[in-house]
DNA sequence: ATAATATTAGAACACTTATTCTATAACTAA
DNA sequence: TTAGTTATAGAATAAGTGTTCTAATATTAT
């Protein structure tokens, strides 16, 4: 039937992630995607339509590499010991890209990301509080933190120390830095 | 001599600032510019040299904005009464104005960024650390924090708080996360 | 081999970008 | 008034943008 592909669709995908969350939406222009995938610009809008549908399609696959990733210690939901993996995790991988998180790079975009991005922005962050507020509840049955600490403040904290780090990690490369504010914010609970 | 100017510098640069701020350095054409500034183009050149140039003043601007309003409490230095006192007023402003920090903003914008807008940045953000050192300093002599307590990583700590906050307060625009977010952060100390 | 389909390389297009230039109008010190 | 200076409006430029198109090439089921 038809000539078959000469390049791997996740291959390209993974070029493209890495370059968006480098340099944002607006920056980076189809000519360096193409560059940089090595992909014929032809294929590039068969495959993707366009450079919004290009660019969803890093977000969701971003969000997968999210959900495996850093997910896991979260979804076993086993108290503060989730928690504090999550942290180290997240503490350890921010330094060792330097990107910061893209979810977070793309919410500073807002403005110029086309809106289905927004929506997936605050679908994932609600995500991550709504996980965050399950590993306390555990946290709260197994008498780890005190029955009357308030869980969806806790999580909106946790969420907002996770923000915090991600810019951080973009401007500070010191991984000891990051280290020792997990530490004194995860003292609080 | 000369025809006087029919614009004043500080109102022009005000609106370019506010435009910057909002949607950024890469996603802000001149074309905007000169149209929410009401200023000729010829005059803009003049007055600015070109867009870096006029980005590098917009960002002045405001540090002079954050150094009068938030700075403020800071200097004073009076313990842990300056500390809340600064993260109240930002907890307000933030988002009175949703447009998060135009320094974290432009921190997550460095790759598109003139460089010396990053030097800036970094300027602010290590200006911002030793603020919060000088107030944890004088809370230790008054025996409202332990003696024992890391002035350094206590200080990180809040400058992480602060962009955390920032972040936040583009996603969510209810101004009571902000304060419960706060409110728990600040009961480390 | 042939027909049918996909991929490729890159030219072409329409639009936007930052920036510069030109001509005109407005102002003021002398 | 006049000379000198500056602001203005907007045309002009050159490069970059996202996107589409065209032709040639490669592949495979029949």
């Amino acid at each position: 039937m038809a000539r078959p592909r000469e390049f791997d669709r996740k291959e390209v995908l993974k070029k493209a992630t890495f370059t968006f969350w480098d340099k944002g939406y607006e920056a980076t222009s189809m000519e360096e995607l193409v560059t940089v995938t090595g992909l014929n610009r032809g294929s590039m809008y068969n495959l993707f339509g366009n450079k919004e549908g290009l660019f969803l399609a890093t977000i969701d696959n971003y969000f997968d590499f999210i959900h495996e990733t850093f997910g896991a210690p979260l979804r076993k939901a086993e108290g503060l010991k989730s928690i504090k993996e999550y942290f180290a995790l997240v503490g350890g991988k921010l330094c060792k890209y330097g990107r910061g998180c893209f979810f977070t790079n793309s919410a500073i975009e807002t403005k110029s990301v086309p809106e289905a991005v927004n929506e997936r922005v605050h679908v994932y962050f609600r995500t991550q509080h709504d996980l965050f507020a399950k590993c306390l509840e555990v946290a709260k049955q197994k008498g780890e933190i005190p029955t009357d600490r308030d869980i969806q403040k806790l999580s909106s904290y946790l969420v907002c120390l996770t923000q915090g780090l991600t810019v951080m990690s973009k401007l500070n490369k010191q991984t000891k830095t990051i280290q020792d504010v997990i530490d004194i914010a995860l003292e609080q609970l």
